[in-house]
This record gives structure tokens, sequence and C-alpha cells, in this order.
DNA sequence: GTCTATAGTATGATAGAC
DNA sequence: GTCTATCATACTATAGAC
């Protein structure tokens, strides 16, 4: 069974872009708290939108939850709406990077379907390693402002379109039925994914094992002729 | 195919608890826009807050779609809370009422995947029918107050469980895998199904030919042992 | 880089005329 | 049953001390 391999910790994926000037060499035990605040407030911020939304989220909670006060949010960012544009980017530069760094590390004479298998897997494994950002992405697409979602759209389609290459090839290779809409396949594997940060608790059973019973029903769901005969995995409930 | 029966048209799942009283019989064309002020608000409510959410929606926006001031609403309904809790418990009573029925109305010999096929149908279909209610229950689960959600949830509940008898008695009786979580399997299905309010645009299509290929997947994919031979439905593109 | 204080605006909800 | 007017509160964002 394929594992996809652990990529980008969660504080890897963290943009800086225009993050203000720092001290070079971070002198000590002092300052630490506040060397990292930009990062403080950001996965506050992130934590507190993935679970209430955008609008019911106050700076407010936001600080609070940084260990700052409100007003000290501005020195890092310019305005809420660029707080969360800045982290549905880093939910989508994360999965993206690492979906198709999975799916590149499989063996070249890979078939399409594994393929595929391995980007199931690795979405989902990544979507809820990186919980704060990726639900935040997840749940509250299209609830934003309409500046802060175009900021994110090209990132959006740019996951997209790997997902529909990744598709096409298999379909071409016969290994999903020709009949299929591909458009409508993407959207209804990555929307099952993507909705189970709306029930899963990762600490109730290894998101492993979630992934078995989603890769099941696709890899079987899809395929261009079922495989015949017992030769199946074992599948266990743990969620 | 089964095609799920044309339950619950807009007006009828609309309930009526603690609304005030009304004249006896509607007197005429003069006070028809005042008598349903009710129904429009919560009309209104319903697609503002399945559109922008529970927190971005302004009772002041509800009331000018509703074409009242903002101060009447209070004449109806006694907070946004209370507004929010009646649409949402209307989406999930809609949805139970026509799938259970759609799947009582099958021949008594119909086989267990052939009923869960019809809930599948039927959900999907009342699903984008009463896009306005459904959207806001679907989308903006635990984005609302508890004290919202906790008024919803026993419906919430019963719906589930009418789904896991369902899937039970098919498992039993050797239509879906053994080796699969029921639970698991049950919020996969509600889950992607759910998730097309995202992107599906009814305009374009058909919703009958997006639930073939949902149907098709799971029908497939959870299968105890996949049918052989080349027997298949064909399924085009139009979503 | 964080603080306190506050400007300016919008919100949910209420009171009372009609 | 709907209106106008308004209360009390909370919000995002800014200004300036330290």
């Amino acid at each position: 069974m394929a594992t996809p391999p652990d990529t980008a910790s969660t504080s890897s994926g963290v943009k800086r872009q225009s993050a203000p000037r720092r001290r070079s060499a971070d002198g000590g035990r002092s300052s630490r708290r506040s060397f990292n605040s930009r990062r403080h407030i950001l996965d506050a911020a992130a934590h507190l939108f993935s679970s209430q939304g955008y609008s019911a989220t106050t700076l407010r909670q936001v600080a609070t939850k940084a260990r700052i006060k409100a007003g000290s949010i501005y020195y890092h960012f310019d305005s809420k709406e660029q707080i969360m544009a800045e982290v549905l980017s880093i939910a989508v530069r994360i999965t993206h990077d690492s979906v198709k760094q999975a799916v590149d590390a499989l063996p070249p004479d890979a078939s399409h379907q594994r393929r595929v298998e391995m980007a199931i897997r690795t979405h989902l494994l990544i979507l809820h390693r990186h919980r704060r950002y990726t639900a935040a992405n997840v749940r509250f697409h299209g609830q934003v402002p309409r500046r802060v979602d175009r900021l994110v759209q090209g990132a959006r389609d740019a996951y997209s379109a790997y997902w529909n290459t990744l598709l096409r090839q298999a379909q071409e290779a016969g290994e999903i039925r020709s009949d299929f809409s591909l458009s409508v396949l993407r959207l209804f594997i990555l929307g099952s994914l993507n909705r189970t940060v709306e029930w899963v608790n990762p600490r109730k059973g290894p998101i492993e094992r979630l992934a078995d019973q989603y890769v099941a029903v696709f890899l079987e769901g899809m395929g261009r002729l079922p495989r015949c005969g017992p030769e199946r995995r074992g599948i266990k409930e743990s969620v």
C-alpha cells in the first residue's frame, strides 16, 4: 500500500512575503515570543477562521490567542483581509506542493491509478496535518470578500489543473471509465476529501485508514472495468 | 434507472411554528405582500445565509431583500438566531421527508443497493431544488452559534440514523463490502453529495446526470464484489 | 514591536407612532 | 404589521506614547 512521504512540516509552509525586518540573529531567550509574532498571528487567525468563519472572527480574538493586543496586529498586517488571504494561500500551496512531490516520488513505471491513489492519500493526509490552514480554505471558500478569494484563485486553479492532468492521463490510459466527466470526477474526489474536515477527528484513528476506504471506493468505482475475484485489501473501522 | 418522485414543493416545507396570527381568509390583492412577510423573511434570510454565511449576513440585508425595514423583522421573529434555526430546521426536514418518501415508494422487492441508490438520487435532487435552505444547513454546519446548532441537532441525528439503517441493511444483505465502516461510508456519501452545493450550477445541466456519476462510483465502489462483464450504463458529461 | 486610547462605522435589538 | 428613530454594543482600523 502506497504511503505519501512526510513532506511540508507545519512551519515550513509559512509565507514571509512583505514581512517586517527582524534582528539578524535572534539574540536569545528574551524576545522569542515577539520575534515570532507574525507567525503566531497567522496561526491564531487560521485556527479561528477555520473553526468560526471569517466574519465571525474578530481581530481581538486573534490578538488574544496570539498573546498580543489588537492594535499590534497592524504592525504585521495591513488588514483582516490580508491575513485571511495569506492563510488561504499557505493552505493551497502546502497542499499542491505536497501532493505533487508525493506523486513525483513514485517509480516511473507506476500505473496511473496508482498515481491517482497517491494523490488522494496525500491530499487527505496534508488536509488534516495542516488542518488550521487547510480547513480555513476548504470551509470558507466563497464566504470571504471577493477581493480575498481572487487573490487565491490563481493557486487554486493551478492545483485543479494538476488534478485534471492526472485524471486525463489515467483516462487516456484506459484506467478510468471513458464515460465519466473528468471535471465532475475531480470535484467529486476533492470535494469528498475536503468535506472530511467537518467530521474527522484525527485523534480517533490514523488518517491512513480513512484514506483506505476512500481509495477503495474511488478506484473501484471509477475503474474502466472492475477487477474480478477476491483480491481485496482488508479495511477496518478506525475513525 | 430510478428517479425520485417529485415531492415537497418549495413552499410546502416551510414551518409555521409560532407564527403570528393572520386574517382568516386573505381578503384579496391589497395585502398579499405583507401577508406573506414571514415567509419572505425566511426566504431572504436563507438565501443570504447560504451564500454569505451567518455572521456576514445582517438583518438590514435580510429586510431589504424581503422588501421591509429592519425593525419590522422583530414582529415575526425574536432574534437573528431564531431565523437561522428555522431555516436549518426546514432544510433538514425537507430532505429527510423527501428521501424517506422516495425510498418507501420503491417496490417491496427492491434490492438494498437500489434503495441506497434512490436515497442518493433524492438527497442530491432535493439538495439543489431547495438550495437556499439546504445550502445554509450544509455550508454553515458548525459555524453558527451553538444554541442554534443544538436546536437542529435532533433532526440531523434522525436523518443520520435513517441512513445508518439503510446502509446496515444493505451490508447485512451482502450488498456492501463487509470490511467497510458504515459510519465512514455514510459521512463519505452525504459529505460528497452535500459538497456539490459549492460548485454545481443547476442551469448547466440536469442534476440527474450528476447523480448518475455519483451513483456509479458509490455502487461500484462499495459493492461486495464487483460485477464483471460489460453490463454498464452510459453516462455522459453534462454538468 | 507593542501598548493605550479612540475615531468612525455598523450591528442586533427596542420603543412607540401610525 | 410596518414604520422611524435610536440605544447599547462591537467592530476594523488609526494615532501616538513608550
